[in-house]
DNA sequence: TTGTATGCGTTATCAC
DNA sequence: GTGATAACGCATACAA
């Protein structure tokens, strides 16, 4: 591999003539340019990332913490962050935590060893007691989570909100006997939409029953489990809330096995609004999140941080502009 | 940030022992020992990656190219490749082609510019002419794919066979008319696959109507365009061999939206056994393809052939065992 | 406008 | 067993 000393020595010129073109610096002529850029192209030359990123101290590289990458929720996201990253020249790296607070742990070391310039977080498997000291190393954003005591940039959109319509919009088609499912982990999204929930229930006069709270659905076969579970109870709900389209899905296929009509015998009411929510029949009424959106929101924000930090002086103009789209 | 000769400083002793300590050496006395690792988590010292990397000439980290991670095929793809990474200490940098040309070409300079040490391909967007001037300065492995001309490491299952099995099964049914989906890009296994399926009509004495072929049939949206062009046919097939389970749900979708019953007026038949092919109803018939065990052995490959160039002596024990498990 | 010299943080090769 | 030194490839302050 062609090293930029031998693009110098074929140019007859300096490292640093080679460097400056290499850069688009000002004030090299328009001569010594061509010479160096034809010694470039006839050795092939390119330039060496690691010694680059060592010399600058910038990588261009935003390590993603995502939990699972074939959960369709975090692949959008994911897409909303690439697209954002590649417009303005930095790569991804992808760290899937597996929902293991230890490898998410274990991926923070990427920022302490200067592999990556920022972390984006869609979600926290730890304390932020526990991972507060790794934050103050370098930029952190946390996208569509937030953590108590966290007080790093933040992107996600009103959950409680989100939580409140869905389960009012159940409550509005005459049910009152409404479920609430939500994933396992501790999650400050999950907790919100709870309370967003209770709050509709609240409003309307009605009294929630403990055995409507499923706290372990992340999923489609979760969905599934959940329909049987409330089959086998003596008074069923009517209708269910659930945290993603994926869990709707699986309650609405078990409902149909197990002989009932959805929605006149179980409504169910999905989150995010995914490609599976319009795929099945009945097609699963959904709260719609601008997932692409937010994930380019988070991955902009990343940006100016990192640029910020170089150039404190000149604000850059962010504009976060997030708002909750509803599609009931 | 605290560095090597900061802890060496704090240490009493030279950078050298230091970095002896921290690689593990022999021949370092406990005692100097334990003062090197007092001082490193005193200053809370990481070893600066990019050094490394310029010092050892070795990244760690595989760049995956991916046409789309909203593909859920692609994405279990990713997860299984980046199962085997992960357990051997690589990292994976993402790369979405959108199955742009150009994007792809960019990409492969992360080779050139020594930002990774291999490059794992999921689909082809240039001809092998274009590419293989960048294969030849690393590790190129394609996952899944397959180029004419191309003489690089390769892991994917028989094609050909999948068409035919796929195609066969929809014969034994009884069905006479059977079109064939496919995606629109210049693809090494869609062209198998069709060989395959032009392989089972001829074996069993069946002709093939130039209608029946539908090229540009990549997702559900594309499946219910294709349904929708079938139902206008005046004598229309009674199945459709399809590429994707995407395709095969929007056409099934579409099919029960007109009115159709499935698979009695129409027969579908899906690929890959995605979780799409057991959430709707019917669910779909599908050719399981091993897709984390694919992306699993293809990181195994590349990780063996990275560890080869190391070591050129000691061949290393590798295992690929990939075979068609078919589930019709 | 161009060249010289130095340092980024490591590791490997020598000496001792 | 330990330390001094060079080298990895590049970018920049400074000198010319």
């Amino acid at each position: 591999m062609a090293t930029i000393s031998d693009v110098a020595k074929l140019a007859g010129l300096s490292r640093s003539t080679v460097s400056r073109v290499l850069n688009n610096y000002p004030h090299v002529s328009e001569e010594k340019k061509k010479l160096v850029t034809e010694a470039m192209k006839e050795l092939e030359y390119y330039p060496n990332s690691s010694a680059r990123i060592l010399r600058s101290q910038k990588t261009n590289t935003i390590a993603v913490f995502i939990p699972m990458l074939t959960n369709p929720f975090f692949s959008y996201l994911l897409e909303g962050i690439d697209t954002v990253a590649t417009e303005n020249g930095f790569r991804l790296l992808v760290c899937q935590t597996r929902y293991n607070p230890e490898k998410e742990l274990q991926y923070f070391k990427l920022l302490k060893s200067k592999q990556v310039d920022g972390i984006i977080l869609t979600s926290i498997e730890n304390s932020w007691n526990d991972i507060k000291g790794y934050a103050s190393c370098g930029p952190v954003v946390i996208c569509n989570e937030y953590a108590a005591g966290a007080n790093v940039p933040n992107v996600r959109l009103d959950q409680v909100y989100g939580g409140y319509i869905g389960t009012r919009h159940l409550i509005e088609k005459g049910h009152r006997r409404i479920a609430y499912c939500r994933g396992s982990f501790q999650s400050g999204i999950a907790k919100d939409r709870e309370k967003g929930y209770q709050q509709a229930m609240t409003e309307y006069g009605l009294t929630i029953e403990e055995g409507w709270y499923f706290r372990t659905a992340a999923d489609y076969h979760d969905g599934k489990r959940v329909m049987r579970q409330m089959f086998d109870m003596r008074e069923r709900p009517t209708a269910v809330f659930t945290g993603s389209d994926q869990v709707a899905a699986g309650i609405i296929f078990e409902a149909k096995q197990l002989g009932l009509n959805v929605p006149q015998d179980i409504a169910v009411i999905g989150f995010d609004d995914q490609p599976i929510a319009e795929m099945i029949v009945p097609q699963i009424t959904t709260i719609r999140q601008p997932v692409h959106e937010i994930g380019e929101s988070a991955m902009r924000l990343m940006i100016s941080i990192i640029l910020e930090r170089e150039a404190p002086d000149k604000k850059p103009p962010l504009g976060l502009d997030l708002i909750v789209r509803a599609s009931t």
